[in-house]
Formats: C-alpha cells, structure tokens, sequence
DNA sequence: TCAAGGATCCGCT
DNA sequence: GCGGATCCTTGAA
C-alpha cells in the first residue's frame, strides 16, 4: 500500500498509488491459485519476488498480481485498487475504447457519458479496472516490477500502518475456512479510490 | 478431449 | 439485486 505503480508507453506516462491489496499465501491457502501446486498459468508465482503475476479472470479481464515471497513459496499480492496520480487523459482513453467495443455488435452504442462520468479518483477503483486503465495484460506477466526502467514497475512507498484497514478477501467464496473469513484485504481506510465491492464490506 | 466455473464489471430492474 | 459478456484453466474421463 502506498507504493506507486507506474505505466509507461511511449512518451505517456501512467502512475497511480496502489490503496487496496488482497494476500495469498501460497499452496496451502485455498483461495490462492497457487492451491493446485506448480501449473503453466500460475508459475510465476513460484518464482523470485517482485515479479508480476497477470491472469485473465472471467474471460474479460486481468489481475495484477505481486509475487511477495522467495522462490518456491507461490504467495502474492492482488492489486485491487489504484488512486491514478498521473495520466489521467490516457486512461479515460482507453476506457472509452473499451466501452465502445463492449457495447458495439450488442445492443448497438454505449449509453451516452458513461465514459465520461467516473470521477478521476474511481478510474482503477478494481482489479479489473486497475489492468484496464494500466493496459495490463498477459503480456506484462513475469514483468520485473522492481526494475525501474522497465515499461510497468513499482515505485516503493508506504503507509501509515494506522492508516490501514482490514477485511475478508473478496470472491473466494469456493474456498473452506479460515481462508474465506481471513481478514487479509486491506485498504487505505476512508480513501475514495477503493473498490466498490471493497469499500461496502 | 470435455465440462465446469471463475480473485469482474456494467447496465437495467 | 441480477444477469450477460467471454474464454481460459483446471481436474476428471
């Protein structure tokens, strides 16, 4: 939490301040992809920390995960939630885009200024909007986050740990407990960019 | 090879 | 509050 996630592509660059985040621990954790052990999709995770853990989750969009512990222990963070600091231009652009094709083929066009009602705060305001507004996707998996010239990376910062607030991970309800009650989302308590699933629980 | 279902978001009711 | 979009990954056969 804290920390800067940065997007540069071309001469445009993306930074926004990562305020919510989700913890999976590893093989053992049943909420985690990692439950299965060691397969082609989630094998990053096994690997060095620091790297990037990008998936494709209900057939339309990413999740940006950070690998957070050494080689061999598959645990990870899932960024849920970005305040966009920097950029903000490009990334309305390619959420019209996205709304545009969403809509197109089905019942006709977008209804009129969706696009362009978000409020700049809310633009990463879910895992799925983080990597759309980031244009995070398969591609960026196995990214060296930790490398600061590289085209998507991680700036260090923090928080006030009492700043911090905590609570159940979010659409795990497959997985038995302790794992779906463990309070392991936390958030920058009272921040407006939080997820909307996020801030109502 | 197959069938099932998912760490989501949006728009309409 | 609910259903649709959309496709990849997984374990089982």
């Amino acid at each position: 939490l804290g920390s800067r996630l940065v997007r540069i592509a071309g001469s445009s660059v993306r930074i926004g301040r990562v305020v919510e985040v989700e913890a999976y621990i590893g093989t053992e954790d049943e909420a985690c992809h990692a439950r299965f052990g060691p397969t082609p999709r989630n094998a990053v995770m096994f690997g060095p920390p620091g790297h990037a853990y990008v998936y494709l989750v209900y057939g339309m969009y990413h999740c940006l995960n950070v690998v957070t512990e050494i080689e061999g222990r598959a645990a990870a963070l899932l960024v849920r939630a970005v305040e966009p600091i920097e950029g903000m231009d490009q990334i309305r652009a390619v959420r019209r885009e996205w709304l545009d094709r969403r809509h197109r083929g089905g019942s006709g066009h977008a209804p009129a200024g969706v696009a362009a009602e978000v409020a700049s705060s809310r633009l990463a305001s879910g895992p799925g909007l983080v990597c759309l507004a980031f244009s995070i996707d398969r591609s960026d998996n196995g990214v060296d986050l930790c490398e600061g010239t590289s085209d998507l990376h991680l700036e260090p910062g923090g928080v006030d740990p009492a700043a911090v607030a905590t609570g159940p991970r979010i659409g795990i309800g497959y997985a038995g407990e302790p794992w779906r009650s463990a309070p392991w989302r936390f958030w920058i308590a009272g921040n407006v960019a939080v997820s909307a699933r996020g801030a109502r629980q």
